[in-house]
RNA sequence: GGGCGAUUAGCUCAGCGGUAGAGCGCCUGCCUUACAAGCAGGAUGUCCCUGGUUCGAACCCUGGAUCGCCCA
């Protein structure tokens, strides 16, 4: 495949501008900024990410969650983006056929209240302006401001096909959302009638269950009285008191339930009372669902604008009455208090009660109040005339599937939250009065109501209005006139379709559907789990009989240094850009990702908001930098044609230092490829981390600084093993670079280039897993390797507790029981020398080391091993002393702690083998240790 | 009211049956020619409480506390 462009100007070689020669003079600190911006440039101007269905390998798709258009960067998007991004350039070096597809949604609501916002500066209405001229308006707003998330999603190094990008409003995307919509209206899964929705008053539009969040908030409990008609009392009764969190529905009230078995009301069961104001006659009724222990066990009634009242209403055959218009105030059926805003109505009600003597009193009442998600506002549950989807025959689908597990949740746990939503699920209310969106593909043949659009107007469902009319024309005569629906759809109705309307549906022989639906893996938060992946499950189940994604990866929120969500509300976001303009891309996106724990757990980044600095975001800009130098060391000490050998290394030759290394290197290899393939990212990038600083910088590169420079006149043989070193060193670099791209994009690919030389037409981007060469794994020998780091410890330590000053070399004499220890010693003494500063070393066994006894000795003990620094007068006699007091201590509790243990029959019995066998072992070298630190103890006296 | 998650070093978090780990911070030395965004060494814990299971519990089970989220 062919992934080059014509345009080159970006290829051209550019010096200067990060790694080139060996030899260059190179900064010494990593400069995101030049890097990060080259390489995005090249990757997409090189279409890397431009994959072909026709090109080989195992498919492997991912569809990003559309960002919203209005929306700008925030942490949510970096943390997505992260984790998508590392998945997706992961599976790339697996050699599949990797589709990564981006776009936005084009979030009716949010952009027609900044649309509007706008009008009202200007002093224009929406009405005034009129539905064609506000839609132009809108494209323009969506084709100036609307792609500034597109050009942040691009900062982050995002691997997407850019050239595959959609919007939910395309022409394409809207073909499919009438078709969608169409299909499920014929298999009456779409219906139309009137209800009792979450009316937002703010964006004058229904929203549905989702779109309302319900507060805790501080209200009032208001106890009024309403009178018996015709003057009835019973026993002196005159009046009923109902508690109402609403008085302003009073106007609305069509009658006052108690509960039939509450013993106090059930004489006055079907009496009337007289409603206040508007003086209407209401029956006194009986209702189960009437909570006799609420307030006074009286509820007013109102079903017009009540969830619960409208279900008693129905038990009972009630009026339904409204009194609130749809921008939030009182119609004409509220009398005198008409035209009055809700919450103006509530307190003029109040104040009238009060006057008329009908208000018994007010409470204080925590109650739960239903918001709009968008408007901000309290919903008002309005009757009104909506297009709903049946949800249940679709859920039920999407149980069964569940159950077959597709699709397979990551973490499990949440696969329960997805299912508990699908049972016992409510109807979903899919229209929305505004004009931005997916205009409703139905056309009410208004001819046969008097050119009116009424409930009972007859309508036809098609494609086009041509369609439309046809169909309507064959229904009704010749003479039949349309109009289409004023109405536009949810936006997660279209939403729902993005795995299959972005690869080409309802085409179904598409090549990019064909190639990659359904998609192999989403990946989002669990705050959408309801309105997008059920959504897309549904709409999936319904069209394409699977589901549209093998695996659902979720992930958690991040969360400010305060442990709160992060909202606008709040005011407590942390731009993303910042940081990256801080500390560059990689940082972050390692900052996120190595965050992550296994189980979808939020995280937490700290920040200062007056420095404008995180301390974790910083530690991973300090791990790239880490790797820059550690590049940087490697190309002054490599040759230019070291690379290309590096894949024929001659193993018979490699030193210890240099098969500790390769067995570490395979074993990451392996280790980390399962973790990326098990989206265990967090773990991954830490085992990557510790790879890279502690194994390769801290012990590798200084183990073989020696070999790497060489003194005047070597011989023959130090250059070959300098060569090797160079093989070794270039081979472990070049492949952990490509195990970290999908962590770090932009450096690897940057230090790549400058440790293998290539052009940049090649790409790391682009490169495969490096080889798993499992011959090279070697436990005992990783296993001996840890023994010599401890004698270097140990040495250091003693040098340190002594006060020696870094240059001062001095004898060290090693002694130990073990065998196979001595001659790794032997073998490595040159370099347990130079990184401990000794300038002789004797590595003996107890009995050689009896025979030539030290007076006087600086010494350490671990097991059975002794290191003793031979020198005259201690610099510090008494640290020391305290030091094997210390590891004294600790050896004779061990001691303790091992023979109780191993005193316990029971232990002995029911422990698996392995474990007494350690235990015994353990016992020992505590034993040993205890006796030789004694005596060195005893020595220093 | 139902459900889910968290509680481990000063801070952020790993570990999920076999004698407690990392990063940051802290202390002591170092400008040792890749890196002071660094190097070497060091200190630091009733693993929330309570019972229980087990030879053995931070880890499994009871009950509870605190914090957070979701659904009604």
């Amino acid at each position: 495949m062919d992934k080059s462009l014509p345009n080159s100007s970006v290829t051209e070689p550019n010096p200067g501008a990060g790694f080139s020669k060996a030899g260059d003079a190179l900064p010494k600190t990593y400069d995101h900024a030049g890097t990060e911006s080259k390489w995005q440039l090249a990757w997409e101007t090189q279409g890397a990410f431009h994959p072909d269905p026709e090109d080989s390998g195992e498919s492997f798709s991912v569809v990003i969650p559309p960002p919203n258009v209005t929306g700008s960067l925030h942490m949510g998007h970096a943390f997505n983006t992260a984790l998508i991004d590392t998945v997706v350039r992961f599976q790339r070096s697996q050699g599949k056929n990797v589709l990564c597809l981006p776009g936005t949604d084009h979030a009716s609501i949010a952009v027609q209240t900044i649309l509007e916002k706008q009008l009202k500066k200007e002093g224009k209405t929406l009405d005034e302006l009129g539905r064609e001229a506000f839609l132009n308006r809108a494209w323009k707003w969506k084709g100036q401001s609307g792609g500034q998330i597109v050009d942040q999603l691009r900062r982050l190094g995002y691997s997407v096909d850019w050239q595959r990008e959609r919007f939910t409003l395309d022409e394409r995307l809207t073909t499919s959302v009438s078709e969608a919509f169409i299909r499920l209206y014929e298999k009456n899964l779409i219906y139309r009638g009137e209800y009792l929705v979450n009316w937002c008053p703010a964006s004058q539009s229904a929203v549905s269950d989702l779109e309302v969040e319900m507060k805790e908030v501080d209200g009032h409990l208001w106890h009024f009285r309403y009178p018996f008609a015709n003057g009835f009392s019973v026993e002196g009764i005159t009046h009923l008191q109902v508690a109402t969190t609403r008085p302003e529905t009073l106007l609305g009230d069509v009658a006052v339930a108690v509960n039939p078995s509450d013993e106090r009301y059930q004489k006055l069961l079907g009496q009337k009372l007289i409603l206040p104001f508007v003086n209407r006659e209401i029956p006194v009724i009986g209702d189960e669902h009437v909570d006799i222990s609420f307030g006074t066990g009286c509820v007013k009634v109102t079903p017009a604008h009540d969830p619960n009242d409208f279900a008693i209403g129905q038990r009972h055959n009630l009026p339904q009455i409204t009194v609130i218009n749809k921008n939030g105030t009182m119609n004409d059926l509220a009398g005198s208090f008409q035209g009055l805003d809700r919450f103006e109505a509530r307190k003029a009600i109040v104040k009238a009660l009060d006057e008329q003597d009908l208000l018994v009193k007010v409470e204080p009442y925590r109650h739960s109040v239903p918001y709009s998600d968008r408007g901000k506002v309290p919903i008002e549950p309005l009757l009104s005339t909506q297009w709903f989807v049946r949800m249940e025959p679709l859920a039920s689908l999407c149980r069964d599937h569940l159950a077959k597990g597709e699709p397979n949740f990551i973490p499990k746990r949440w696969e329960k939250v997805y299912l508990d939503w699908l049972t016992d699920i409510r109807d979903w209310c899919i229209s929305r009065q505004l004009w931005w969106g997916h205009r409703i593909p139905a056309w009410f043949v208004v001819s046969e109501t008097d050119g009116q659009i009424l409930d009972s107007t007859p309508f036809v469902v098609a494609l086009s209005e041509e369609d439309a009319l046809k169909k309507a024309r064959a229904e009704f005569g010749k003479s039949a006139k349309i109009v289409q629906d004023e109405d536009v759809l949810d936006t997660w109705f279209s939403s729902g379709l993005w795995p299959f309307s972005t690869l080409g549906w309802p085409q179904i022989d598409s090549p990019d559907l064909k190639r990659w639906y359904p998609t192999t893996t989403l990946v989002t938060g669990f705050d959408i789990i309801f309105f997008w992946v059920a959504r897309m499950t549904m709409m999936a189940g319904a069209f394409t009989g699977t589901m549209p994604f093998k695996d659902v990866y979720i992930h958690g929120l991040v969360r400010d240094e305060q442990n709160r969500k992060m909202s606008k509300s709040l005011g407590n976001g942390i731009d993303p850009i910042l940081l990256i303009d801080r500390y560059g891309t990689d940082a972050l996106r390692f900052a996120l990702v190595r965050e992550v724990a296994g189980a979808g757990q939020d995280i937490r980044i700290d920040y200062n908001r007056t420095t404008d600095t995180s301390i974790t975001v910083e530690a991973a800009r300090n791990f790239a930098n880490k790797l820059w130098n550690l590049t940087r060391f490697a190309l002054i000490n490599l040759e230019a044609s070291t690379s290309q050998k590096s894949d024929q290394i001659d193993s018979t030759s490699l030193q210890l230092a240099d098969k500790w290394i390769m067995s570490r290197l395979m074993r990451v290899n392996r280790e980390i490829c399962t973790r990326y393939e098990n989206y265990n990212l967090g773990e991954a990038a830490k085992g990557l981390y510790e790879f890279a600083w502690n194994d390769l910088c801290d012990w590798y590169v200084e183990l073989i600084k020696r070999r790497l420079m060489l003194s005047s006149n070597p011989s023959e043989s130090l250059i070959a093993d300098q060569q090797i070193a160079r093989q070794v060193l270039s081979k472990v670099l070049t492949e952990l670079l490509v195990m970290l791209h999908p962590l770090m994009p932009h450096l690897t690919e940057e230090l790549w280039h400058g440790i293998t030389g290539c052009s940049d037409k090649c790409l790391l981007a682009l490169q495969p897993w490096p080889h798993l060469e499992q011959t090279y794994i070697d436990d005992d020998l990783e296993q001996s390797f840890k023994e010599l780091i401890e004698v270097i410890r140990i040495i250091r330590n003693l040098r340190a507790l002594s006060g020696l000053k870094a240059s001062q070399c001095i004898p060290v004499r090693l002694v130990t029981g073990r065998k196979y220890l001595i001659d790794v010693f032997n073998d490595a003494s040159s370099d347990i020398k130079a990184l401990a500063r000794a300038n002789q070393l004797e590595i003996l066994d107890p009995a050689s080391a009896s025979e030539k006894p030290v007076k006087k000795a600086l010494a350490g003990v671990s097991g059975d091993l002794q290191v003793l620094l031979l020198i005259e007068g201690f610099v510090d006699l008494d640290a020391l002393k305290s030091r094997l007091e210390k590891d004294f201590a600790k050896a004779e509790k061990d001691i303790a702690d091992l023979s109780a243990r191993l005193g316990n029959a029971s232990f002995v019995e029911k422990a698996p083998e392995a474990i007494v066998l350690e235990s015994k072992r353990k016992l020992q070298e505590a034993q040993m240790q205890a006796d030789l630190t004694r005596k060195r103890l005893s020595d220093l006296a």
